[in-house]
RNA sequence: GGUGAGGUGGCUGAGUGGUCGAAAGCAGCGCUUUGCUAAAGCGCCGUACCCCAAAAGGGUACCGAGGGUUCGAAUCCCUCCCUCACCGCCA
């Protein structure tokens, strides 16, 4: 959620900021613009009138208490009621009218992020090792398949399209690689492992920005009133909501291992082959909660602390940082980490890496208590560390041998027990 | 799922229709006293929003949330959320 000062004190500045996203939000200003004038007019006015009321009222309470007749004043006091009542609505309408416009607007792009349209304007900050040279190059179903490592014909039977069923060493795989992660993050990086629920309120969705705009991707239960969470960026974040964290706690630093669901309405096309997108899969989350001087830093940081796991098992990668309109509704700034995979030969996400500033932290009333004792907006920043069926395939396309097994990275093998499938 | 008890400031906790944004205590901040510590005394000490060019200042709202009754609600009524206890069910 934008700060209603900054768009009522620079609106050409928020403007021109949106309008660099591509999205036409920038159209959205003046209309807020005009409401929010509105509000705060009703409001003084009402304002004004309810002091009137409290005024007479004590004079009410006094006449009465010293025995007079007061039925004259309450008769006035009763016809400044009925207006306050009448304004009181409006006051109410128009204040859920700009929550409700707010709730739609998308951050701002911080100043250094470049400029584009879309994905194909993303500027690659940097990558870390090689496309490996392998002797033949299957892609991960084919391997998963012959394996025995995933059934997705027999997962559809389950579930219908888009889920996966890992089966016998790739369902240890999986387990393996999460463990891995975990362990690495709380051990080497300091992050907190937490274990959330994997069902979310409505508010909790509102507040890290994924409603009211994506309900239409969301799996809703309940009357829709509790979802579950797409990522554990949602309950993660949402942990400390409406609380004011002491300055010296921050920056807060979580790592979540949850199952993911995602309708993702209207996606199919080259990327749905195989396990590459799927309605559940599993993540490990790193959520950072910072002060605002910090949270660039930190973010910086994250990334890099999500890019260890691919250079831990040797898996080839590169950074991209988000161009201004490829950038998710509440980020400021964000880094994608794409690992290659031959069997699809091209690089796959397997990590956003995003600062959300204090968008989020409006959102869910998440504060902190600075040096001077001021309740302050914290900044959240969240990445995945890592999603799960996206590495799962580049780390058996990577593998993958002459023979058709596939070669494990050395520093799975204290985790998954073998060095190859099978 | 059933029954019951509750939700008041950072915390404890008073307050059942009027001058209550809310007693008191604790914690915190400042000052005085003091060789230091301790102790004591005095003072300060919520948040959001609105008005004002700004500061100073002023105002409104907030006692879980939202409605209602009333001239006036922390206090009475309704709905919802949450917490706790016991019972039932259950991996």
């Amino acid at each position: 959620m934008l700060d209603i000062r900054i768009v009522r004190e620079q609106p050409d500045f928020v403007k021109s900021r949106l309008a660099l996203r591509g999205g036409g939000d920038e159209a959205k200003i003046d209309e807020l613009l005009r409401v929010d004038a509105e509000r705060r007019k009703a409001e003084t006015a009402l304002q004004a009138l309810n002091a009137e009321r409290k005024k007479l009222s004590k004079e009410i309470g006094g006449m009465r208490s010293r025995g007079q007749d007061s039925s004259q004043l309450e008769n006035r006091v009763r016809k400044v009621g009925d207006e306050i009542a009448r304004l009181n609505e409006d006051v109410n309408r128009v204040d859920t009218q700009q929550k409700e416009m707010l709730l739609e607007i998308p951050n701002l792009p911080h100043l250094k992020v470049p400029c584009g349209k879309d994905a194909s304007a993303n500027p690659v900050v940097r990558s870390w090792g090689t496309k490996p040279k392998l002797d033949r190059t299957l892609d991960h179903v084919t391997i998963g398949t012959d394996l025995k490592l995933l059934d997705l014909e027999r997962a559809s039977k389950l579930s219908g399209s888009g889920f996966i069923c890992f089966t016998g060493a790739g369902a240890r795989l999986e387990r393996t690689l999460i463990q891995f992660m975990l362990d690495l993050h709380t051990r080497e990086h300091g992050y907190e492992e937490m274990s959330p629920p994997f069902l979310v309120r409505r508010d909790c969705m509102v507040g890290t920005s994924q409603l009211p705009k994506f309900e239409a991707d969301m799996y809703g239960l309940e009357n829709n009133q509790l979802f579950l969470a797409p990522t554990a960026e949602v309950p993660v974040t949402n942990f400390h909501r409406e609380e004011i964290l002491s300055v010296d706690e921050l920056p807060k630093k979580y790592v979540a291992y949850t199952p993911c669901f995602r309708r993702e309405a209207g996606s199919a096309g080259r990327e749905t082959r195989g396990i590459i997108r799927v309605h559940q899969f599993d993540k490990v989350e790193l959520v950072k909660i910072t002060t605002p001087e910090s949270s660039f830093e930190e973010h910086e940081s994250l990334t890099a602390d999500a890019e260890k796991i691919l250079q831990l098992l040797g898996l080839h990668y590169r950074v991209v940082e988000l161009c201004a309109g490829d950038l998710g509704f509440g980020a400021t700034k964000t880094y994608d980490i794409e690992v290659w995979s031959p069997g699809q030969n091209a690089y796959l996400e397997v990590s956003s890496c995003s600062n959300f500033a204090d968008f989020q932290a409006r959102r869910m009333n998440l504060r902190f208590k600075d040096a001077e004792g001021k309740n302050r907006f914290c900044h959240t920043l969240n990445g995945s560390g890592l999603a799960l069926p996206r590495l799962f395939a580049a780390l058996i396309e990577t593998g993958q041998q002459q023979d058709g097994s596939v070669r494990l990275p050395e520093k799975l093998l204290p985790y998954f027990g073998a060095g190859q499938i099978p």
